[in-house]
DNA sequence: AGGCAGGTGGCCA
DNA sequence: TGGCCACCTGCC
């Protein structure tokens, strides 16, 4: 039984969200490693960082870390939550002005943003996404940190690394609930250790080409790219286009039976160099609604 | 209790 | 190119 994990003191952060924003943006499927704590608080695992965050009753976001990283959690969540951009600057180039639905997912979720993940461990949780919920993706990240990541600090374990995966057995990746999905993932990881630099360097090349790339992984289309490069590399141009954007560009755009390259192409011509920010409010705005009612 | 899920790849016309 | 279907499995 390890020590219980001490935790700093909570620090203020320099961003205010309604509780239901922070929800939606640590877990309304972008990441899929917060779970919210008994008290309230959510609690986070990302590369090597491990962060509880919660709210002040102004919705001021506080944050507090296992005590021997604080100082390594506090340079990660500024770089994690984007702190250093000017997201209201961000907004004011999307074009709300003449899209009427635009501007009504963005006044529903004032203050959503998208996360900066680590690039490696995106492409992994979104590799896992493939026609499952994020109840489900959640739990297969969760025992792939469990069964085959390092631990950080006692109780909380990374995600295991692409040369990990690659020595492990796709029947073992299997008993982490991957079904189908093991076999892409022990490919690709194999693939990873043949190529060392090719995810770096992947991460680091213009969009178009980094999308090319990623598609030739076995078990990476086009919406696992344009995800992978939205939430794991800043690529804010990146339109990621699922069931639900498919649905919301048919109702609201009336883009009935194009086909999601098509929408993808008009997403990035309608919503500019950021058309992957206003994807993530049609994509919130879109779930809610279909959400039911709950008394 | 069974259908269905933030897709992808392969195979056919 | 366009349309189908198998692929795994555990939640709601």
């Amino acid at each position: 039984m390890p020590a219980a994990t001490v935790w700093s003191a909570w620090k203020k952060l320099p961003l205010a969200l309604p509780p239901d924003v922070l929800a939606e943006t640590l877990d309304g499927g972008q990441s899929f490693r917060w779970i919210k704590n008994t008290d309230g608080a959510w609690i986070g695992i990302w590369g090597d960082c491990v962060a509880r965050l919660s709210q002040t009753d102004r919705g001021m976001l506080r944050w507090s870390a296992p005590i021997e990283i604080t100082a390594r959690v506090e340079r990660g969540l500024k770089s994690y939550l984007s702190l250093e951009s000017d997201h209201a600057a961000q907004i004011e180039t999307l074009p709300w002005r003449s899209d009427a639905h635009l501007a009504t997912c963005l006044k529903t979720f004032p203050g959503l943003r998208i996360l900066r993940q680590p690039f490696g461990e995106t492409l992994l949780g979104f590799m896992c996404s493939a026609t499952k919920q994020i109840v489900q993706i959640k739990q297969m990240v969760a025992l792939l940190a469990e069964r085959h990541g390092e631990e950080l600090v006692p109780g909380f374990r990374q995600l295991p690394t692409w040369a990990k995966l690659a020595s492990v057995s796709d029947a073992t990746l299997r008993e982490c609930k991957l079904g189908f999905r093991a076999r892409h993932i022990s490919e690709t990881a194999r693939y990873l250790a043949a190529n060392p630099g090719w995810l770096e360097k992947t991460e680091a090349i213009p969009y178009a080409v980094a999308k090319e790339r990623l598609c030739t992984l076995p078990g990476v289309g086009e919406k696992v790219a344009d995800c992978v490069l939205l939430f794991g590399a800043g690529r804010m141009e990146a339109f990621p286009v699922d069931v639900w954007i498919l649905k919301v560009m048919a109702r609201r755009y009336g883009l009935a039976d194009w086909k999601p390259a098509q929408v993808a192409h008009f997403g990035r011509t309608h919503f500019g160099p950021l058309a992957g920010l206003a994807q993530q409010y049609l994509f919130a705005y879109e779930r809610r609604a279909a959400k039911p009612f709950v008394i």
